[in-house]
DNA sequence: GCCGTTTTCGGCCCGACTGTTTTCAGTCG
């Protein structure tokens, strides 16, 4: 774990914890926030000084000190202190969907339940019952959502639920009466995972709309329904590397699901319902705070003048002054239109007009992609005519190297037998360029798997680490530095090699890297694959801020693979990744003499 | 605890749904 992610751990830990003892609640989310700005920080906190830290939004003075104390010593008082009155416990609790601080507080308080195990019990045994305002169906629900964690219910991978909520929308479209369906939320930020599926649906006839999502197929169970929204929970399934919502299920169902919400929305407010939903959640309050200092206030339904009535502005016949599009809300507020990738308070409301940020129709190469030489599934012409359906200029044939053992990788005297073929393949190819390479491995001493001599042959060299992913942070940077230092290296292959959900992969300090790869002229990866996204959103920023290249791959396998670039898209969005420093947006002749300067 | 183009004090986004109440607290997004 990074001194980052250990820092905002702390710091949510410290908001828990003052939530559990009944300390003043806004205190409880400054910390939150602070949290989730470290977080999000691509710069290691022990290399900023208190002046630095201060320039960070939600980061005061106390803060600033909590953050410098636990670099020098590795631990913060306040929340050693908190930990020797706060059971560890309550916090595993209050990570139970449903649980909130105050019934965790009620319940400890009243029965001194500390622990998950000690709950289950008097949950099984009744005594729930005693705590205040808890009663048989409060306590049902949360014996089903530990049931539901305890399977090990995790957020799910951008990749698998993109298709299931498209086909949710596809089918929303086809019921009588709506209008307009989209998904909203985190997946429409295009976030790396997501919690749930917000399903958005305009329509005459709200109930034939909530009939027909809560009885599509795979729905294991209605959590709420009401006028305006419902909460199913969907049974997902593997298909094809895929998951799709499956067939009716009974109530036994444990396998694998994930929950989606429907809203309806009336037409009007369609604009204000979708940023709305979309979020992100600081966004949203970051708006409203600017609609609040312009006498407006801003809520699902438009945005209102603000009178101070406790009463919300739309059930009193009041007329927002915009509503129907994102952009008229925008506008009114005096902000550009912002796409969703951008929305997670990171400065996006300084921007003065809508940045012309990377898009799907700008990818022009694939440049990593295997063969049969290797561990993927097409030969080089059958990867070549898919790169050219795609309506690429370029295709890079990117096989293992030879200690990539497990995928097949290619000695030196095969490598040179499959760079003949290449290079015979790209001149009996029309329309695309294919481009003879190697995805070679970087050692775990930061040498490269094949000696110069045979590096200097290959039209791109992509460098990525595959073993030794649990280094330490110090190891890893040195290693993948040497690696961008290598003069024959244009590319460095998924930087980090983690695995979203099951694989952290190297913690290397970024900065260091962005800097050493913009001296010498290397290009940082975006691996595109659903698993990896790997460099991640906050690391392509910081690149982009530094003016480092950039490059999309789908690290292509198989067919299906190179639909991945969808994914890697919505990443590089996140991280304000512009056509311009994306390699693969570049032209043929272009990317040509990027990669022959490097020989 | 953070923040400030009316503020260094007094705010801090806003609404839906559920369950336990009988007018509202808690949670979620």
């Amino acid at each position: 774990m990074s001194l980052n992610a250990a820092l905002a751990q702390r710091l949510e830990d410290i908001a828990r914890m003052m939530d559990l003892t009944g300390e003043d609640t806004f205190k409880a989310i400054a910390h939150s926030r602070a949290a989730r700005a470290i977080d999000a920080l691509p710069p290691d906190v022990a290399t900023l000084d208190k002046k630095q830290l201060l320039e960070i939004e939600g980061i005061g003075q106390k803060i600033a000190d909590k953050i410098v104390e636990f670099v020098q010593h590795g631990h913060i008082k306040e929340h050693d202190e908190l930990r020797a009155k706060v059971p560890p416990g309550l916090l595993e609790m209050m990570t139970i969907p449903g649980l909130g601080p105050k019934t965790v507080r009620s319940i400890w308080q009243t029965l001194d339940i500390t622990t998950l195990p000690a709950l289950k019990k008097a949950l099984d045994d009744g005594s729930i019952l005693t705590v205040p305002r808890m009663g048989q169906k409060a306590a049902d629900k949360i014996k089903a959502s530990i049931a539901l964690t305890e399977q090990g219910a995790q957020r799910m991978a951008l990749g698998l639920a993109l298709p299931i909520a498209q086909r949710i929308v596809e089918r929303m479209k086809k019921v009588k009466g709506v209008k307009e369906a989209a998904y909203a939320g985190s997946l429409r930020r295009g976030r790396e995972t997501v919690g749930d599926l917000d399903i958005l649906v305009s329509t005459t006839d709200p109930i034939a709309a909530t009939k027909a999502f809560t009885t599509m197929p795979g729905v294991v169970s209605v959590i709420a329904s009401g006028e305006t929204r419902s909460s199913i929970r969907l049974a997902v399934a593997e298909d094809v590397g895929r998951w799709e919502a499956e067939g009716q299920r009974g109530d036994a169902f444990t396998g694998p699901s994930i929950q989606a919400d429907l809203r309806i929305i009336p037409p009007a407010s369609w604009g204000a319902a979708l940023m709305y939903f979309t979020g992100s959640k600081d966004h949203n309050i970051r708006l409203r705070g600017h609609a609040l200092d312009q006498g407006l206030t801003l809520n699902e339904y438009g945005l209102f003048p603000e009178d101070k009535s406790k009463t919300p502005p739309q059930d009193r016949g009041i007329e927002p002054v915009a509503s129907k599009t994102e952009e008229e809300i925008y506008a009114r507020l005096g902000f550009p239109w912002i796409p969703p990738e951008l929305r997670e308070d990171r400065g996006e409301l300084s921007l003065k007009e809508t940045p012309r940020l990377i898009e799907l129709a700008d990818i022009k190469c694939e440049l990593h992609a295997h063969t049969t030489a290797s561990d993927g599934s097409m030969s080089i012409e059958e990867l070549a005519a898919l790169a050219k359906a795609h309506g690429y200029h370029t295709i890079a044939v990117t096989d293992h190297s030879k200690s990539s053992v497990q995928a097949n990788g290619l000695s030196v005297d095969r490598l040179l037998t499959h760079v003949e073929a290449v290079r015979k393949a790209a001149e009996k190819a029309k329309g695309i360029t294919i481009l003879a390479g190697s995805e070679v491995d970087i050692l775990a001493d930061g040498r490269l798997d094949y000696e110069d001599k045979v590096l200097k042959q290959l039209d791109v060299v992509v460098a990525s680490p595959h073993t030794a992913l649990s280094q330490e942070p110090e190891v890893a940077t040195k290693r993948l530095l040497a690696a961008i230092r290598h003069k024959y290296v244009h590319i460095l292959g998924h930087p980090t090699g983690r695995l979203i959900n099951r694989r952290a992969g190297l913690s290397p300090d970024i900065a260091t890297l962005i800097a050493a790869a913009k001296e010498h002229h290397v290009a940082l990866e975006l691996n595109a694959h659903w698993m990896r996204l790997d460099l991640r959103d906050t690391h392509l920023r910081a690149a982009v801020e530094a003016s480092c290249l950039i490059s999309i791959n789908c690290d292509t396998h198989a067919p299906g693979d190179m639909d991945n670039i969808v994914y890697g898209v919505m990443t590089a969005r996140r991280g304000w990744v512009t056509p311009a420093l994306c390699i693969n947006a570049w032209g043929a002749k272009k990317l040509d003499a990027w990669l022959k300067a490097k020989r």
